[in-house]
DNA sequence: CGTTTAATTGACCAGTATCAACAGGAGTGG
DNA sequence: CCACTCCTGTTGATACTGGTCAATTAAACG
């Protein structure tokens, strides 16, 4: 199935390396929307895998619908969760031929799949095509080291304030955030367990900065203090 | 003062996307190793910053000689060290118009430092370079992931005997690693405090894994028993 | 050498994990 | 419509890893 190319274009407008970058060589559409002419639409189960960590990198993708997660496992089982994709997310992006880490559907999910073959050859003529791949793919960068501050640095209430941050400035609604994920999704995106979790939200609820309406509802009351919960700045 | 453009092409070689890769499109030098004619010099003393979080990312880098180590703070002193960077690294690289971690020297380095300006106009003109920047970033961003369960999820022997695995690999000598860094270094890659690397290097020791001729010298005796303690595999 | 800094070691503590019990909701079938 | 079950999340009791604070030793440096 051929996608219909009207998503929403999330990344035009990003800083662009330092704003040099010239048009597209030739008359023709150019950059990532152009890639909408050989994506297709693939739908994931709530709950499935789309690809395991180690699969061949056949596809590189972008978030259509729904949410994901990708992750990392140890042989015991311990779980390290990279990130959540929401739409508009690209993904699955490998510098060598096999994906290095899982991705699943937290929500039912349809994504848009490129072919890697075909994707390797624009990228080798579509200079402008290469240069927004980096863009995208520095920008994810950055957000990792961010995650290893975190991971390495904060203690469980500046992690769940972080986190409620990052969802709340990925929701739709100003100050509501729908949480899509279990608490064990959330303990392993922080290096942290459910029990802690379940613990640290009262405790952001106490200070007066979120209400909880229920495990998937949290009302953000005071930005500023939560903000100023996180440990950064 | 310019390069001499001998260095160690350490990315020549890499497996680049799906190998569909074009050739150069015009005669000239292309690739990576074109951006030698635009880089220049620059000494790093020991101890010393590059630059800081925040400052403006004027330039791009590869390390020549000497080691580094980027890093971020939060604003009570806490520091996750991201990275170590060895000569052959390539650093510094933007999504946007600052840097989002800072860079100090661990031992004195040369660094070759490329104007982003002028790196802006090469990748959009040339679409091989471009990629290979792409095929950089994208290694680095595998790496990331890697770090990210480590400090999530990984116990104080685990993330050690990753360390000296990674370090032993970055090293000369087969089986011995010269630790250019401090412990607290260490630990703030690692994501632990000095005193606990500090009594988690005998715990190795008495595995019998490791000799530990002095704090900066590890002698890997066994690396496979060294590889079963890291948690992976 | 003496001085300073880095690393180790010890004693103790705290934050988070672990293990276990319990409660709340959603779905299912009677 | 209600009980039953399953699953997720919460709460409690306790353990333990790693952190903190302090003292000591070792190494680097002038």
């Amino acid at each position: 199935m051929r996608t219909s190319s009207q998503l929403a274009p999330s990344v035009v407008g990003l800083p662009f390396f330092d704003g040099r970058i010239s048009p597209a060589p030739t008359g023709r559409n150019s950059g990532l929307e152009s890639l909408d002419t050989i994506g297709a639409v693939q739908s994931v189960r709530a709950g499935c895998e789309l690809y395991a960590e180690g699969d061949a990198a056949a596809s590189w993708y972008r978030v259509n619908s729904g949410i994901l997660r990708t992750y990392k496992l140890l042989p015991d089982g311990r779980r390290q969760i990279d990130e959540f994709l929401f739409p508009g997310d690209y993904f699955g992006l490998e510098s060598g031929a096999d994906h290095d880490f899982a991705t699943e559907a937290v929500t039912a999910a349809t994504v848009i799949r490129y072919s890697r073959a075909r994707l390797g050859s624009l990228v080798s003529e579509d200079a402008h095509l290469s240069a927004q791949l980096l863009q995208v793919t520095l920008g994810r960068l950055n957000k990792a080291h961010g995650r290893m501050l975190l991971l390495g640095r904060k203690n469980a209430g500046e992690k769940l304030a972080s986190f409620l941050l990052e969802m709340l400035d990925r929701s739709s609604g100003r100050n509501t955030i729908d949480l899509a994920m279990s608490r064990t999704d959330i303990a392993d995106y922080l290096g942290l367990t459910i029990e802690t979790v379940s613990r640290t939200f009262p405790l952001l609820k106490q200070e007066g900065v979120v209400e909880l309406p229920n495990a998937h509802h949290v009302v953000v009351i005071d930005r500023q203090a939560l903000e100023d919960l996180t440990g950064d700045e």
